[in-house]
DNA sequence: AATAAATGTTTGGCTACCCAAACTTTCTGT
DNA sequence: ACAGAAAGTTTGGGTAGCCAAACATTTATT
């Protein structure tokens, strides 16, 4: 399978996610989650809660009692947690580290934490912890990035081969004094 | 309109911007690009492309000349090229600096790159500029997020407050003693 | 020029997800 | 108990994108 369609094999589609993680949240806030009220929340009509949750249902990520009260199921909690760990993770770093603005960083995070593997989730927290966890050598990293980001955000030409001109992204090729790992 | 359902409402859908990158690498490679040239490249029937190039024809996003020959317009080429980018960067930030495998990084930038927002991407090149760019305090940064890093991955307690237990997650929130920017 | 091959388009069917509206079931208050 | 409200489901329609297969057109070969 090429690379580019991936992009329909996920475990989740995105919609589906957000039903699960809306269960938990009504489960949360009002003690229970209903088909309707689901529908509210999402703000879709009860018609199009009521096929997608009975779809949820089939594969397992959910169940419903007598009483027609909705929780997930041990699949489906570990899915709603995953997708939620993954966009406070990215939340974080587009916000805290590169300084998105705030609305653009959730909804950035919001359309990419189903999409992202266990291993990028995996590797952006640790990156993150190294980040801001107090290690003086990340402090003075992100002092210095943040510093000097002003001026980087204006370069035209590269800091390290001072080559204008070309596409900015050229100079994400390892440079012969940079880092190639 | 909530934040969840901004997930359908980009500039280009993922398959869309696979056309219109594909009809540029066909005519770096072959010299041309025709309906079934496209096809081909993307391994789906000639019908499927029929149909969604004419509609990225009656988007603007491509003309087409006597000779039945594709090329993108002005809009579609920036498109194009903005999605490439994004590809670019995402691929090097996850390879490069979280060290991700390389299958790994390319499957999840492919399936991110039509959807982060240009400051988004922006925001990731400066980070990645200054990363890679030789700065001394970016050097031993990642010297030395790479060298803990091990040590990090298996990490059960936090390593400011130094609490256990926890979903690891919660190691994000700002420490008192950590950078809260 | 005539036939064969290559190319392009249309049609009907499928999945996913949404809406509106009709319909059924269940709950609630008098 | 029974009417009305609330909740849930079904049906028909729309978009996006894919496939298979039939059909139409253009190009190439003899």
């Amino acid at each position: 399978m090429e690379i580019w369609k991936e992009f329909e094999h996920n475990e989740i589609t995105h919609s589906a996610a957000h039903y699960l993680m809306t269960i938990n949240k009504l489960i949360d806030d009002l003690g229970y989650a209903r088909v309707s009220d689901v529908a509210r929340s999402l703000s879709i009509t009860p018609g199009s809660a009521s096929i997608m949750l009975k779809s949820l249902k089939e594969k397992g990520f959910l169940v419903e009692d007598k009483n027609r009260f909705l929780r997930l199921s041990e699949p489906g909690d570990r899915l709603a947690h995953s997708i939620k760990s993954h966009r406070h993770i990215m939340i974080t770093f587009f916000r805290d580290v590169l300084h998105i603005n705030p609305e653009q960083a959730e909804i950035d995070a919001c359309k990419i934490e189903h999409l992202i593997s266990t291993e990028t989730g995996e590797h952006l927290l640790w990156f993150l912890q190294f980040l801001m966890c107090g290690d003086e050598h990340a402090k003075a990293f992100l002092e210095r990035y943040w510093a000097s980001k002003d001026k980087l955000c204006n370069l035209t030409s590269c800091p390290v081969c001072d080559k204008a001109g070309e596409c900015l992204l050229v100079q994400l090729e390892p440079h012969e004094d940079g880092l190639t790992d």
